[in-house]
RNA sequence: GCCAGCGUAGCUCAGUGGUAGAGCAGCGGUUUCGUAAACCGUCGGUCAAGAGUUCGACUCUCUUCGCUGGCUCCA
């Protein structure tokens, strides 16, 4: 406890530490801009960043030239003063700051705090330093533009990203690890373990797998198709294509009209590719009267979905115009939706965990909330909201889920869990979703005979059990660094004869294990042993069987595992009944 | 889409106004090897594309395309 209090202490020292540098780069800023205009300056994880409005723009190359200021600034040690004073006086202070006028107005009260260090003068609630002698070690990262308070429709800013830390040791331990972070990219390993390739002829954002890509890919396509037909879903196939007329009915055509691809005409029809499955589900059930007994309806598909994304929103694998959803809608009665919600919990957190992912480890669930005020975005039934709402906690505390809530983050026809993952880079993305909806049996007009005879309206849950395979095979890269589990990698067995004269034993380890599904490959390159070793660790192959007279003489393998690591020699028997069994359990280490 | 930066061989990178370079990979040999790089030879680039400035452009300017970091958006 006192440990935490303590820790949060620290936390408190070096957030107003970070703040207050921030206020030296506006300084820096405005002594080598005099008429810069200023909008904000929070603090963010590891360091802080500011806006500002320049007469030109800032080139990376300007950032040292900043630093070197900044570091000015600290070393003559002026104080930090706070001073009250009224939004009256206020005006006159930051009459040339159009920005903090704006955000001014908008707080309440009559008193606003203006901190002042040098000749700088900020309108900040703080705390801040007393003297700017209390920095210590910080570095700006990035330039980057950012619309004025988040909005494409206002001025872009000019905004200077900086991390800050108590001492010089901390900055390099973290510039350090920034570099690591990199080498896990999934766009880095994609390149250097052939998983994926882009052409521009293609186009962006649309992926080919490769080969070995593919393998990864199909492997998680069967792996979620079976649990899921094993769960009582019925996978099916439904087109990629479909009528307008499906999206105007389903409501989405005016939520979702920005980020379709344009109608195609064809005959008197208009045609549109997908861009997310549920109303085609829908018509499947629709195709003939549904009794209760048929209900909870759970329909499965691995659905190519199509999404226009601006250009630059597209990040290798992670963001995509094209993408293939494990997608399913459950449709149900009302009463069977926590039920419900249960089963897909236990199949998203059964799946993660086989991903070798931990929840609250490497994903944590959001629930994603409406906001009832906002008309236009969310669908007028406050009944159904609440229900759907509670609903939905209730599930998640029942189950002692490590969640936290958020508002305005629903769907438009009700709330949802999202399973909220980080990437490499700490960025935080929705990888599954589970949404609650009562609004698409309606539009569809989506009914069951109930056992009193009378035709009645259910609820559809959407959920994905794994997400979009192009962003969760993206997850995975970078959860494993390319080192997969045996089951997912794409080349599971490397068999390495010391010599041509064992070739021969090499094939017949090949023919063995290829017989009995295992992806093995020989290494029959004239090449040093040495060499094909080094490959395939840099491969990331799981299993190196060298083999010589001695193996051969005695029908055995000398294991080597990826992690460096060598087994005692063992027979070929027992290594084939080993790894047979450590891919049919999924298992995530490699030592049997 | 917007702001900034980047784009040289399959990969990683050097070169900065005077007709393009290395290592690895590939290919051809030699070598037959006990746990992370054998040796020799050789192929490979209208320096992203197009236009302009210049006696001359990979290098300077503009446009387009692609990528990266952000913003917006999102599975």
């Amino acid at each position: 406890m006192d440990n935490n209090v303590e820790k949060s202490e620290a936390a408190e020292k070096l957030d107003t530490m970070r703040h207050s540098t921030a206020h030296v780069m506006a300084e820096a800023i405005q002594s080598m801009f005099p008429d810069a205009k200023f909008g904000i300056g929070p603090t963010i994880e590891d360091g802080f960043y500011y806006d500002f409005d320049l007469s030109r723009p800032l080139s990376p190359d300007d950032l040292p030239v900043i630093e070197a200021k900044m570091k000015e600034i600290v070393k003559g040690n002026s104080a930090f003063t706070k001073t009250i004073v009224t939004k009256e006086e206020a005006r006159k202070i930051f009459a040339n700051q159009p920005y903090k006028l704006e955000l001014m107005e908008e707080l309440p009260g009559d008193e606003v705090t203006v901190y002042r260090q040098g000749n700088f003068t900020d309108m900040c609630r703080g705390p801040h330093l007393k003297y700017t002698a209390g920095i210590k070690a910080f570095k700006l990262m990035s330039i980057a533009g950012a619309y004025w308070r988040g909005s494409e429709k206002r001025p872009m800013l000019q905004r200077i990203y900086a991390v800050a830390f108590n001492n010089q040791k901390e900055l390099d331990a973290y510039l350090l690890a920034q570099e690591e972070i990199k080498k896990r990219d999934h766009r880095k390993i994609g390149k250097d373990l052939d998983l994926f390739v882009f052409s521009d002829l293609i186009g962006k954002g649309l992926p080919i797998f490769t080969e070995k890509g593919s393998v990864i890919r199909r492997t998680l396509e069967r792996f979620v198709v079976d649990e899921e037909i094993r769960r009582g879903y019925k996978h099916i196939y439904t087109p990629e294509l479909a009528n307008i007329d499906l999206y105007k009915t389903s409501g989405h055509y005016p939520y979702y009209k920005d980020t379709m691809y344009p109608v195609m005409k064809v005959d008197e029809e208009e045609l549109m590719l997908r861009p997310m499955t549920c109303p085609h589900h829908f018509q499947y059930y629709a195709s003939k009267p549904r009794s209760y007994r048929e209900l909870p309806f759970r329909i499965a598909e691995l659905a190519k979905q199509f999404r226009y994304e601006k250009s630059g929103e597209l990040t290798g694998l992670m963001r995509v115009r094209l993408f293939c959803l494990a997608d399913a809608h459950i449709i149900c009665q009302r009463e069977q939706a926590a039920g419900e919600l249960n089963s897909v919990l236990d199949l998203i957190e059964f799946m993660a965990a086989a991903l070798g992912y931990k929840p609250g480890e490497n994903y944590r669930y959001r629930l994603s909330m409406g906001d009832r005020k906002d008309e236009k975005k969310y669908y007028k039934d406050d009944e159904s909201w609440d229900y759907a709402e509670n609903v939905l906690r209730q599930v998640l505390v029942q189950r002692k889920a490590n969640f936290f809530e958020a508002s305005n983050e629903a769907a438009f026809y009700g709330p949802k869990i999202d399973i909220q993952m980080k990437n490499v880079s700490g960025k935080e993305d929705t990888a599954f979703t589970v949404q609650y909806d009562f609004v698409m049996p309606k539009r569809f007009k989506l009914t069951y005979i109930d056992k009193d005879g009378k035709e009645k309206e259910p609820i559809v849950i959407h959920r994905s059990s794994i997400g979009a395979i192009e962003r969760t095979m993206a997850f995975l890269i970078e959860r494993w660094a390319g080192a997969f589990p045996v089951w997912l990698s794409p080349v599971q067995v490397v068999v390495v004869p010391i010599s041509d004269t064992h070739l021969e034993y090499a094939a017949k380890i090949e023919a063995e294990l290829k017989a009995m599904d295992v992806r093995v490959q020989v290494d029959n390159r004239n090449e040093r042993m040495n060499q094909k070793i080094r490959e395939a660790q840099l491969q990331k192959i799981p299993y190196m069987l060298v083999v010589g007279d001695k193996e051969a003489a005695d029908n055995a393998v000398a294991v080597r595992l990826r992690s460096g690591e060598q087994l005692p020699v063992m027979p070929l028997e027992d290594f084939k009944k080993k790894i047979r069994q450590m891919i049919d359990d999924r298992v995530n280490e490699l030592k049997p």
